[in-house]
DNA sequence: CTGAAAGCGCTTACAG
DNA sequence: CTGAAAGCGCTTACAG
């Protein structure tokens, strides 16, 4: 087996208390003995058990990620910086992949627990009560990522979806577009559903231009059903002059579909994205679109994460800056 | 605090023994005591601690995994199968990033053993004596993923690079190509590298077309490099017809590319890649590759890997079938 | 059928 | 400066 503390004692001569206190640097030890000890370590190959540690200093260092789909770039950006800011102060990652599934989130939640994480990253699902109540019972920090909630002592941070929307579609019409359709995801979904269209809406108003509901479609936020509500656009509201998807993959799937059906873009018709996810620099022609710093944001969740297991304080929310990506799906209209 | 095992045993009026014994449905009690054991235990949402479980178990029911870039398309294809076998055998998972930077993937060991992980699935990276040798230290098993190593013990999960890429050729050529430039991975890459260099050249050697060495050009396998090195040849090779790239990510670096270049795809030029990433679906047009299975492969590893943990036997490797998906960046040449 | 006790590998008062 | 001992929350022989 593994060498143990107590091997490097015998072997050293001292005592396991010993042993602990120069690994931790704790000082009350000759210089003598130090040397013997960390010699030891050294020829034993030992390693602390962060296991036994954890048990008694009742923390792991290791705190768990919740997606609801690892495997989408969404997750994996903001996966990128959690690892980083995580790993650089010492804790771990476990992942949690729940499929969108509210009996799996339940179940991970519980299973975390059992590991004794140290605080969860909960990311784009909506808080429900069921959820906070078991996090309350569990008595570790959360905080949210691209998402929202007002039961208190959980702290989100994210991007103002409202103004990042009206942004766009600001935009849009600044560039002389009147005739403004949206592909919005999951009809319902309060955090990336309802503010993105209210922010569409209001920016219409803004500048005069009365809502039309037939330019407003529903996806999922993923690529197929972005090509679908376009195909339903193309047929029912051809005049379109342009559309705003609430997330890269649909306004991808929209992309593709307008292509199919032989359309140039932007000339044809101009297509503004939703997240600036890597794949809206390689597609063609590259998207335009509103950038949530996915990676900035894992990181900063992280910070105030660990802020929060360190300090034992809450950490305040915050709304992250968006910013408006010009590629080359939009254009001019004079 | 949570409760632990001493507070159900109290409330119940029976020792910890018993409420262990009926935790894990071991018999020796009388049916009274189980359900008084059960109810008190609901009673106080009592869940056990994994980590004194593990401390006495010597098992975590954690395996780790190294990525050399978590947010890569091909890094979250294959953790989506990894986390979906994996917690469906009870088991979590721990991420680590390595950025391919030979430091952090010791460090990262270094901390797997010391989170007393059960087993490793190291990714996409060649397996150094370094990592080996700490490996063996460790004594648990490791499974290696899209990769592969001639140490004893050590089995891996990947398609057959050298036939993939020969396929891929081979089917340019069959479709009337003879000008073929390849844009390969990383120079001297004993994985993705080398071996579908030579896959190329042999499918060239087979139909009797000669190696043509300014044709052969360098990547990273990452989108820019693959824009990079589509200029050289469009520049030092025009003549070409067709470009396979030892990666999705090249392959739709190439194509903006030549789309930017003014060149249709794949009238003027027809362009394959490899690995079949969920991208390859959404750019236009979209890319016709050669299919690596991710997230099977994903899944295959982390059963071989839980079954070694779980038997102590040693897994055999495993090659997995590649195919070619055809969709609209290659022309027939008549 | 049930409990007392040892022990997993550590940390941390406490005493000297 | 150093060590003996208790204890973290469990599991598992062992004894009855």
């Amino acid at each position: 087996m593994n060498p143990t503390i107590k091997d490097v004692a015998q072997k050293a001569n001292v005592s396991i208390a010993t042993v602990s206190r120069v690994l931790h640097n704790l000082g009350g030890y000759s210089d003598k003995t130090k040397q013997k000890v960390d010699q030891t370590i050294k020829e034993l190959k030992y390693q602390p058990n962060a296991i036994a540690r954890g048990l008694i200093n009742k923390r792991t260092q290791t705190i768990g990620v919740l997606f609801p789909d690892v495997s989408s770039a969404f997750s994996s950006d903001l996966l990128h910086g959690i690892d980083e800011f995580v790993h650089n102060h010492n804790y771990s990652v476990v992942v949690c992949n729940t499929d969108q599934d509210g009996k799996r989130t339940l179940k991970y939640l519980q299973l975390l627990r059992e590991k004794q994480v140290d605080g969860i990253l909960f990311s784009s699902e909506a808080l429900k009560k069921e959820y906070y109540d078991l996090l309350e019972d569990m008595r570790i920090p959360v905080v949210l990522i691209s998402s929202q909630t007002d039961f208190p002592n959980v702290p989100y941070v994210k991007i103002n979806d409202f103004q990042a929307a009206y942004d766009a579609v600001d935009y849009l019409i600044i560039k002389g577009h009147r005739r403004i359709a949206m592909i919005s995801g999951t009809r319902g979904d309060p955090i990336a559903g309802t503010p993105r269209i209210e922010g569409y809406r209001k920016a219409l108003e803004a500048h005069g231009i009365a809502f039309n509901s037939s330019y407003l479609t529903y996806g999922d936020f993923m690529y197929e059903s972005g090509s679908r509500a376009m195909k339903t656009i193309l047929q029912k509201a051809p005049e379109v002059t342009a559309v705003f998807a609430a997330s890269d993959e649909m306004a991808i799937g929209a992309l593709s579909t307008a292509i199919q059906h032989g359309l140039n873009v932007p000339e044809d018709i101009s297509i503004m994205g939703y997240d600036d996810l890597r794949l809206a620099r390689m597609v063609n022609p590259p998207l335009t679109t509103v950038r949530q710093p996915l990676h900035d944001i894992g990181m900063i969740a992280s910070e105030k994460l660990i802020h929060m297991i360190e300090s034992g304080e809450i950490a305040q929310s915050q709304i992250c800056a968006h910013s408006i990506v010009e590629r080359q799906t939009v254009r001019t209209i004079t």
